[in-house]
DNA sequence: GGATGTGAATGCATTCACAGCA
DNA sequence: TGCTGTGAATGCATTCACATCC
């Protein structure tokens, strides 16, 4: 039994990935006022299939709260404000999340900068680096503290994410300190496997892998249009 | 027939990318005086099986350029430096990849500070963006220039790479631009879906997808501690 | 002994194809 | 007719288990 796409939760990673995609494509297409969307608009306008779409979708069905069957509407699509909805509240998105930032070099500066998170229900509440220079500088509104007021202030404000954007060489360390006050999350962009207990979730970005992969993708298609 | 990891080529996608892993790894183990290693020990510094391991390497056996049958030696593993140069030729960062980057806003400026493209194989050679108050100012070693004098310096210089740095909004444009000057391969860290030609590789990096997933993961783990 | 390399087995993700509904 | 939701079929990724080699 349990044969398709298994009805009922444990959303698979990959789905759940997806899903991201999905809201964040949702959110472009409310902007320009659409109203509905079909599962096979949807799949093309992010080069996947129809199939995928609603297979994907249908592990919203029976989420935590929502006690609705049927999300989309036969005949006519998914209604953007009401799966928008359910994708946020099933994402955990729905609610504002506070996120401590260790690390201020160029990475780091960027992710202050950057406007993006703010839109998807993030919010950078401090930054931390051990470099004293660096310690009181300003970046927006936000100044940098030393790494020792890094426990403190997770206890005393209840955060649950981080980013850590320190040299690789620190990046161990930091999560060691992150996880002994008790965080739940780690976004890690520093390009070291991070070893952490299994109730911490974390996830990776190195920007030089998909980098190396588009190098291997034109070394390949070179090779192939060579001998052809 | 070809069961198994398909000895021979087309390297599928999730192997390709677990290479690039692996050629970091093997990178910082050199760093550290390491000679040899072997699939578990691999394995288990990037939170996998050593059968995965083997499994993947075994693509590299027969890939293009490289005659050698065997590329681990049994019962002592894999020679570091041997793995090392043969994941970079089948990766196709054996060589130097000129880069240009378009956006020289908040993220642009940030990848052009990062310094982790330079130790890979990659360099950034020029910055443009289409905002005439940016254009001359000065970013370490590279001053921006204007997007209008893109598509002559892609040809000028036989660049097959870019980054997409700019708002969502002008991430298609620049795309479509590029494409029509003959780019090879695209990464793009606009949250949109380009649509380019096929003989374009894409890739793209959405630093607020994997923030969601990791609160979707703490979610669902509250959850499951909740009630039970 | 200790490791690789790989056919065979498993299990999971995706697609197909169609019943059912508006 | 147009589209969703889903069981069944496919196909791919991962793991198992073992022959093999130093």
């Amino acid at each position: 039994m349990a044969s398709g796409p298994a009805r009922r939760s444990p959303i698979p990673d990959p789905v759940a990935t997806r899903l991201s995609l999905y809201l964040r494509q949702l959110e472009t297409l409310d902007r320009r006022g659409l109203k509905t969307i079909s599962s096979s608009q949807l799949a093309e306008s992010l080069r996947l299939t129809s199939a995928l779409v609603r297979s994907d979708l249908s592990y919203l069905n029976f989420s935590s709260t929502s006690r609705t069957r049927k999300i989309g509407h036969s005949g006519m699509g998914y209604r953007i404000d009401e799966l928008t909805a359910l994708l946020r509240c099933t994402l955990g998105t729905d609610r504002l999340w506070e996120v401590v930032l260790v690390g201020a070099g160029n990475l780091g500066r960027a992710l202050l900068a950057y406007g993006g998170f703010a839109t998807r229900g993030f919010r950078l509440v401090a930054v931390f680096d051990c470099d004293p220079k660096k310690v009181a500088t300003s970046y927006g509104e936000l100044s940098v503290r030393p790494v020792t007021d890094l426990v403190p202030f997770i206890h005393e404000h209840s955060i649950s994410l981080a980013i850590i954007a320190v040299p690789a060489t620190d990046a161990q360390d930091v999560a060691d300190t992150l996880t002994a006050a008790g965080i739940d999350g780690l976004l890690n962009f520093a390009p070291v496997s991070l070893r952490v207990p299994d109730h911490v979730a974390l996830r990776d970005v190195d920007i030089s892998v998909p980098l190396e992969q588009i190098a291997f993708d034109v070394t390949r298609r070179r090779q192939i249009t060579h001998l052809s």
